[in-house]
DNA sequence: TTGTATGCGTTATCAC
DNA sequence: GTGATAACGCATACAA
């Protein structure tokens, strides 16, 4: 288990330690022929440099961490791969590092900073309810990509943020199942203590019910299992039972994630009730999955492409061209599929 | 950007940066007053240990790496959560890490060792088709999970592994549609090239069509295509778009896997054809989206947390205890739900 | 163009 | 219990 070291290529190889490095690093001023052999002899003795001495003794590196929390949220995994494309574009290498859910981000990033000396750090998912003092000790430029859970409209100088406009984006939802005339529209969002995009995205909900003269009915307003994982298909299953259970009266339901709404539309069908004749079902995020789902679902489309590489250039700008921070938003685009109809 | 190290610590604390580093890692001969106050000030100043001189420093860590490709793939979620436990519950921490689909697991694996200095590693999706000569390059204890791939029965001494018997599992899928009454079946598999999983399972139901005596007729075998991500669910409705277009005869579609299932089952109700009524399919993995789609999705349910904890222990078993490696197999489960019936 | 020496921030090994 | 000090493996300033 004792690995081969740098000094090693260099006594091998009959050189000092400095050429193995200018050979690792392509350094401009070393002998191609010296270079060439020493990487000949890499190659053979399977060397690998070790990261954690680079890290160490390098100034800075080029490298940018997204953080993501929840992996495993398909919302994500496009935003990610084009990240990693306008990272690359720009010579910069990408650090994807995952957040337990249990984890905060904040530490995490911390962390991370010192260990890979990176220049910057673009946040994906997650609530993101810290103090700005929190906020403060990031020593490096950082976005928050689509997470809408920033209330405070002051002290966002020390970051970017892009995302869409959950309120507004909401709105469209409810004005488009009200425009098809139904008046009984349910939603299944977060806890009453979310202070995340599903508060926004239900006040977009009262605010579209007000405007036509709707008075919001709280017995309408139901809420995901803390059982289950949050926004899971799971969860939207047993809300949507519980929603059965209670007898509630509506005929369209607003799920605040395509997940939630998939999951919800099974319980419907499976409790004998027909989507859309019966009931209209709408999600938020327009994940590929939801064009594949039976009935495919009707949804606000996020305009993953463009927050992902906006993100990017927002993040390049700052520390590159010592721009300020900015926050940029999008607006979504409503999908109309199989899983509504006019009432 | 200058920040604060051990040494600054030491100072303000008036102690030698040994004792600060005692007070960080929990040392037992340690005065606990000093200990709290340095803490206090570790605190107080925000101090952040460096990992990477840490990892540099550090004879060895208790660290463990689970290597995943293909992250997003729902299937390795529960996986990777139990995994995570069983590395917890023996003291130990788990480095998840994310394995890019054009990298090369085994580099990564080697980087990462030297880096961390791992203790050992899973290989979590992928092909793995690597030879056995690049297989004895890494140098700490590693398991194959879920990876059926490595069909050379020689040489396996070098590692472990833990899956089903995908051929067999297979023959028991196809054996189900045969007794339902089906006889002109088709699959969804990987390239001709694969030797991985998909190979094992198109041998399988190969297998399970002979032992019925009906030859296989290449006609009934589908491929994924290439412009689509692997096993992804809009593969799965390209490939069945296809199969319609070839108007080839069939009353069963076994998929490899339960997203490809999915998206062929959107397919054919697309080209208003009923499933399981005019068409009956079936998927592999057993993963919870298939429970929730609309039909439910017929499987093979893989025993995700009997793999999960099995891999760890095996894992352990090697490096603490030294046994010899092992390869594990468990018995898959077959699920029915909506989307298959008699013909 | 190349080699030597220093230090990155930490932990381990000693002495005290 | 505690504090110097020597590594860990590498990149780099500087000397050659």
């Amino acid at each position: 288990m004792n690995s081969i070291t740098i000094k090693d290529i260099a006594r091998i190889c009959g050189v000092g330690v400095s050429t193995v490095s200018r050979a690792i690093n392509n350094h401009p001023d070393i002998n191609k022929e010296t270079k060439d052999y020493i990487l000949s002899v890499i190659e053979e003795y399977n060397y690998i440099p070790n990261n954690s001495a680079r890290n160490l003794k390098r100034i800075e590196t080029n490298a940018i961490a997204v953080l993501v929390k929840g992996i495993t949220n398909p919302f994500f995994t496009d935003m990610i791969k084009i990240m990693e494309q306008e990272i690359e574009k720009r010579k910069y290498s990408l650090v994807l590092h995952h957040v337990e859910f249990n984890e905060n981000e904040i530490d995490v990033a911390l962390e991370l900073i010192k260990e890979k000396r990176l220049r910057g750090i673009v946040f994906l998912g997650g609530h993101f309810s810290h103090s700005e003092d929190k906020l403060k000790k990031i020593p490096v430029p950082f976005v928050l990509s689509t997470i809408g859970g920033i209330v405070d409209e002051n002290n966002r100088d020390g970051y970017s943020s892009v995302s869409v406009n959950d309120i507004h984006e909401s709105k469209k939802i409810v004005d488009y199942l009200l425009d098809q005339g139904h008046k009984k529209i349910a939603i299944i969002c977060a806890d009453a203590e979310d202070e995340s995009i599903s508060s926004l995205r239900l006040e977009g909900y009262y605010q579209a019910l007000r405007n036509h003269n709707i008075e919001p009915d709280e017995s309408w307003v139901f809420r995901m299992q803390r059982e289950f994982e949050e926004y899971s298909i799971e969860n939207g299953y047993n809300v949507a039972l519980d929603i059965l259970k209670s007898n509630e009266e509506f005929t369209a339901l607003y799920a605040i994630s395509d997940m939630l709404a998939m999951g919800a539309c099974k319980a419907l069908i499976d409790h004998g009730k027909k989507v859309p004749d019966d009931y209209s079902i709408v999600g938020f995020d327009g994940i590929k999955l939801g064009q594949y789902y039976n009935p495919s679902i009707t949804t606000l489309v996020q305009p993953v492409e463009k927050i992902a590489s906006e993100t990017i250039r927002l993040l390049f700008e700052v520390f590159e061209n010592d721009k300020k921070h900015k926050h940029l938003t999008f607006e979504g685009i409503l999908a109309i599929r199989e899983s509504t109809k006019v009432l």
